[in-house]
Order: structure tokens, then C-alpha cells, then sequence
DNA sequence: CCAATATCAGTTAAACTGAAATCC
DNA sequence: CGGATTTCAGTTGAACTGATATTG
């Protein structure tokens, strides 16, 4: 049974639709291992601009800081990153990728590789660079002003 | 502050981040006349392709049938839908929109356009159509088997 | 008796809110 | 004391589950 075309013209509805299969899917292969999408979103902050208060985490994600607190607890459990206090501000709690977290979130790229290239598949190599390069401009559009 | 440069390079990222604004952005709009955005859905469902009996409606917009229950009360109850017993089977409702329920639509739509015009403002029209055209071809490859 | 439909009440996972405790 | 940070407990809205009543 079709979808409404009045919809389907609309190209952010399609849009919409395709960011949540491709969440959808990797959240259920996150799942396996008892993670959700947060949690690599952690693991890759940590990995690509070191360690980071749970504050800083939480602005750069736009997470709510009590879910940080929720996210990094599994994370410590299971040893992915590890909580120290900052000597310097003893309010706060500085979060750190363990070497275990960086295999772990090679493995979980490698699975979000995977599920971005079944739903991209329809599409040849220079046509996927091209989108690519779209969607990022349209992204960089989203925060500048009067867009909305 | 920056978005981990690992998260970016996953298009499907990106494209799940756009889509999640634009989402906000309508749903923002048409919570000023108390309605979500899957109350716009059953209208245009309805509008594209006639009455529909509420189950029809679940299946096509893959939407619980104990949702669409509510999601058509509140349109009733505005007067964009009619329901009414359908004589041959007593236990379906048929649902049809009415003059005023269009007549909304259009405006919903009209909405959601201007929605749209801002989020791909960064692109030129040819850049559109080229967008439009990829995101089709992606969106029905979403349902072919061996996807995922 | 079994299957389908609509509807209601309850559950679950996710985002958010508010308040307390600690520290600068 | 005011403000920042973390954390806990509670709330809210959305999607889903299960059960019931009705009808074919």
C-alpha cells in the first residue's frame, strides 16, 4: 500500500523517513550489545577531540546532562571510558576513551559503515559523494540564522 | 562547539540530523492549532486516496491501529474527517475528510513547504531536483529485500 | 468457534524537568 | 552568597502491547 504523494513531495518527509530506517537499524545492531545510539555518540566525541567533561559532552551532543550521567555509567561498566575527578574543579568530571572503548567503537563504525551502505546502495559511488556533499551543506545550513 | 568528525563522515548521520530538524520544525507549526504531524498524515491519505477504513490507514502509514484511533478522534472532533459504520461490514469505520478537513490540508501544506524552502535554502534549484531524485531512489530502495 | 476490527487501559523507552548535593 | 556541575527522582509525549467488545 503506497504512501501519500502529497507527502512524498514533500522531500523532507522522504528525508525524515530515510534518517529514521538507518537509526532504526543500527540501534537494533547497537542493541545487541546492550548500547544505543548515545553511546557511540559518546565514544565518538571522546575519540575525535579527547576528554571532555560531562558538561562539555553534553553541549556538544545537545544530550541533557542527567542522560550523560546515564550513558557514561554503562559506559564505565563496561569499560569503554573511564570517570576521574578534575583536580583543578572538583565539581567536575572529566570522561575519557579507555583503549577498550576505541576497539569498541571501530567495531560499532564498522557496523554503522555497513548499514549506511545497504541504504545508500541504490546509488552509484560519484552519485553518493554528491549527495554526500549536499546533505552537508544543507546541514551546515540548519544552525546558521534565519533558516527557519 | 563541533560534532565528532567520525558521527559526520556516516551520511546517514547527517541525513538522520536533517531529518529530525525538519520534523521538529513542521511539528513546532502545527502544534499552534493542536495538531502532529500524524494527524497531516491521515489528511493527506485521505485526500490522495479516498475513504479509508481505520485499519487501512494503519497499514498505509505504518501507524498503530490503537493511534489511529485517537489521531482520528481529534480530527473528527475539529471536523476536518467523517467517520461513519460502513453498512456492509459493521465493525469497519470509514473515515473520509471533508471540505473543511482540505481546505486544512492546503494549509498544512503550504506549512511544510515553507519548512522545506528553509531547510534546502543552501542548494540551488537544479541542486533540488538532483537531491529529490537521489532521496526517491534511496527511499523505495528502502523496502527491497537484501537492504539490510 | 474463529478471525477481523475498533477501542481502551497499561507499558516501555526517550527526552525532558526539578531539586538536591557538592564545590568554585 | 551566587553560580556551575553532577546526579537522582519524577514527568511527559510517543510508540507499542494486551485485553475486551462487537461483528462477520
Amino acid at each position: 500500500m503506497d504512501l501519500p504523494p502529497s507527502l512524498l513531495r514533500l522531500d523532507t518527509y522522504v528525508l525524515s523517513k530515510i534518517g529514521k530506517t538507518a537509526r532504526a537499524r543500527l540501534s537494533e545492531r547497537l542493541a545487541t550489545r546492550g548500547l544505543r545510539l548515545w553511546h557511540m555518540a559518546v565514544l565518538a566525541a571522546l575519540a575525535d577531540f579527547g576528554p571532555h567533561i560531562q558538561r562539555e559532552l553534553a553541549s556538544r551532543l545537545d544530550l541533557h546532562p542527567s542522560d550523560v550521567a546515564k550513558v557514561i555509567d554503562t559506559l564505565v561498566a563496561g569499560g569503554a571510558v573511564e570517570r576521574r575527578q578534575d583536580p583543578a574543579d572538583r565539581r567536575r568530571v572529566r570522561v575519557d576513551i579507555t583503549p577498550a572503548g576505541r576497539s569498541l567503537l571501530g567495531e560499532l563504525e564498522h557496523e554503522a559503515g555497513t548499514v549506511r551502505d545497504g541504504i545508500l546502495a541504490p546509488l552509484n559511488p560519484s552519485e553518493r559523494a554528491e549527495l554526500s556533499r549536499m546533505l552537508h551543506r544543507v546541514f551546515d545550513g540548519l544552525h546558521a540564522p534565519g533558516s527557519h
